[in-house]
Order: C-alpha cells, then sequence, then structure tokens
DNA sequence: GAATTCGCATACGCCGTGTATGCGAATGAC
DNA sequence: GTCATTCGCATACACGGCGTATGCGAATTC
C-alpha cells in the first residue's frame, strides 16, 4: 500500500476550502481587501475563480469567511481568560492585556479593524456585538456584586470597553518595532486603570 | 447691473470644488465608497470625471477632501468644549456627549468610521492623531493638578477614551429610532463615570 | 487682439468581478 | 462492472468602473 493515502471527497473539498481561506488571511493581510486580485489569490494556491465562486459565492464571502475563523481563534483563547479570573473587574484587566497581545499581528489589523467593518458591517456587527455580550456579562456580575456602581449602563459601558481595547491596539500595534513592548505596558497599565476606576 | 453677478475664475473654481465635496458627503455617505461610481457622482452635479481629476487626482482624492470636511467641522465644536469647561475631567464628560451627538447622521458614520479608515488609513490616522493628542493634553492637565493617579499614560488612555467614544457613537447610532434618546442618555452616563473613575 | 492658461469634457484601454457554461472524476444504483 | 449522476473546479464571456491621454473653449495676460 503507498503512503499516498486515498482522499475522499470531502476531504478534498475541506481541504481546498482551507486552503483559500489560508490564502485569504495572507492576500486580505498583507495587500489590503481592495487591492486583493482573486486572480492572483486563487492562482498562488493553484486554482482559478471557479473555485473561490464555488466555495464562497465570491470575494466577500471568502473574506467573510476569513473574519470568522480569525474571530473564533481570538474569542476562544478570551473566554478562557475570563472564566481564569474571579473578580469580575480583575478578568477584564487580565482580558485586556491578552487582547492585545493577541490582536498584534499587522494581518489581523488589517482584516478585522480596518477593511472587514468597511466590506462586511453585518458580519463584523455580528461577531462584535457577541464579544461584547460576554463584556456586558462580566460588568452585570460586577454590578450585581456591587463592585460598580447600580446606574452605570452595562450594555454601554461594555461597547465603550470594547471600542477603547481595539483603538489600544491599534495604538500599540502602530509603535515602531522598539517601542512596541512599553507601549503595551502603558496600554495594560492604563486599561486596568480605565476598569478599575469604576470600583466603588 | 443686472443680479447676476459676474464670477471671477477662482470663484467658480471653488464653487464647483464645494459641489463635487457635497456630493461626495451624499454619495460616499449613502452608498459607502466603493459602491459609489464616479460617473454617477459627478453627473448628479451636471459634471463629468474629468472635473473631479482635475480637482482631486481621482476617488480617494474626493473621499480624502470630504474627510477633512468633516473632521475639521467637528474638531471646532469639540475645542470648543474643552476650553468651556474647567475640571478636566468635566471637560472630558461634557466632551463625550458633543461628541456623540455631533457624529449620529448615518452619512458621517459611513464615511468617518467604516469607509475612511479603509482606504485612506493614513489621513483617519492622521485626524485621530490630532484629536487624541487634544485629549492627551487634557488628561496631563488632570494629572499635573494631581486629578488623577501619575502612574497612567496620558496617550494610551487618550487613545482608549478616544475609541471608547467612537464605539459608543456606533452604538447609538444604531439604535432603532425610539430608543436612540435612551441609549445617548446611557452612554453619556457611562461616559461619564469611565472618566469620573479616573479620579482619585 | 493674439497668445496662453486652465477648467473641464471626451475617448480610449485596462483590470477585476460576476455569471454562464463545460469538463472530468468520484459517487451511487443495480 | 457499467451507466447515470453529481459536483468540484476550470474556461469563456460580458459588463462596469477606474485611470490617463487628449481635445476644446472660455477666461486671463500681454
Amino acid at each position: 500500500m503507498p503512503k499516498t493515502e486515498r482522499r475522499t471527497r470531502a476531504e478534498m473539498l475541506d481541504r481546498t476550502r482551507e486552503r483559500l481561506i489560508a490564502a485569504g488571511r495572507e492576500h486580505f493581510g498583507d495587500r489590503g481587501y481592495a487591492a486583493t486580485s482573486m486572480d492572483d489569490l486563487t492562482a498562488s494556491v493553484g486554482l482559478t475563480r471557479g473555485a473561490l465562486y464555488h466555495h464562497f459565492g465570491g470575494k466577500s464571502g471568502l473574506l467573510e469567511a476569513v473574519v470568522r475563523t480569525l474571530d473564533d481563534e481570538l474569542c476562544v483563547q478570551l473566554r478562557a481568560i475570563l472564566r481564569a479570573n474571579e473578580d469580575p473587574l480583575a478578568a477584564l484587566a487580565e482580558r485586556a492585556r491578552a487582547y492585545i497581545e493577541l490582536t498584534q499581528t499587522a494581518r489581523f489589523q488589517r482584516i478585522m479593524f480596518t477593511d472587514a467593518p468597511s466590506v462586511l458591517p453585518d458580519a463584523i456587527e455580528e461577531t462584535s456585538a457577541a464579544c461584547i455580550a460576554t463584556l456586558t456579562e462580566v460588568v452585570e456580575q460586577a454590578r450585581a456584586r456591587g463592585i460598580v456602581a447600580a446606574d452605570v449602563s452595562p450594555i454601554a459601558l461594555a461597547t465603550m470597553i470594547n471600542g477603547a481595547m481595539a483603538d489600544a491596539s491599534r495604538w500599540v500595534a502602530a509603535a515602531p518595532e522598539a517601542e512596541h513592548r512599553a507601549r503595551l505596558e502603558e496600554a495594560t497599565r492604563s486599561a486596568a486603570a480605565l476598569v478599575e476606576g469604576l470600583r466603588i
């Protein structure tokens, strides 16, 4: 029996999907969505646009698949951090650092922060809503325990914390290599100060 | 002497610039940058693409002009509010409400928050840097007066406040008409709580 | 009044996307 | 095992939009 295993049809299908998504991460992340040619992208993995339209329906369909992949990878890690901390505000501070660190790659920033909101407002709205929902739960816990004032709106606060994190991440990523670590520390400390300020 | 005044050449030039920028605000704001055809846009003000390329160099050039117009209009009003408040943190809270209110139009949101960062990352980086710079000054004042802790980074904090404001604005704007006012109040109160939490 | 500038229109070529169509290999029926 | 069928993907075509080169006509300059 030769070492080349036989692949079932479904396996092959999944493999080309994955290859296209991987190519999407690279091309969209490096050149930006608008400047990416689907002819080039598909050719870079030995395919043509036919495969793209078959699997994703079009250029934006591939971007959406890439976005969901990136979002899933991030969410898994962030949720683990929230679960690991007992104190809600401490959990938020911990999560802030992890969020900034996990979103530092240029590709992630370009795709998730810059291009996707413009091309797929609905998909981004959906994923960030899920992200904000978990933050909202944390704020509600804190409020229920009397850690933060009862008159703040958990959803509004979660939304703002989410926005603050995104911009903090961009600010760190925009730093020249030498200042990178310093900015990460500054951003982490400031984020902690911001959420700890909510403590009564 | 007839009522039709004679226009100098320079005046005419400025008028077509303004008309194109106005058309840009409408088309980019209503349909999005990518979905806007420059043939349609120029035709809507009785011109052709020739005028566009003469004045702005291209599609993105017009967007940049629109962005700077919108940014200028906003900055003027926000600066006035910062000057009107003595206490730095109170000024920030006041500014937060004004910022959210002044950025509620769908056109502003679409152009400044959604499309421009993708098409003109440098221009947006530049304008938001200016915005963050003024916020940084306010935080530094507060720190100098001992109102906030000395170990927070004014720039990092200003960046995060800026991001929090933008997302708060989007959150309010995304509300159905009926909830609009309620969300504005929630966001304003929560923003105030966030910055007041920094007070020692 | 001739020359020149310059604001804007016209005309052309190119690239990229979406769609319709075609082919060939893997799958299922019997 | 053969035939019919599905389906993953390639090929071919048509359309629209952008950028550039070119042209015209009116306002300025001398």
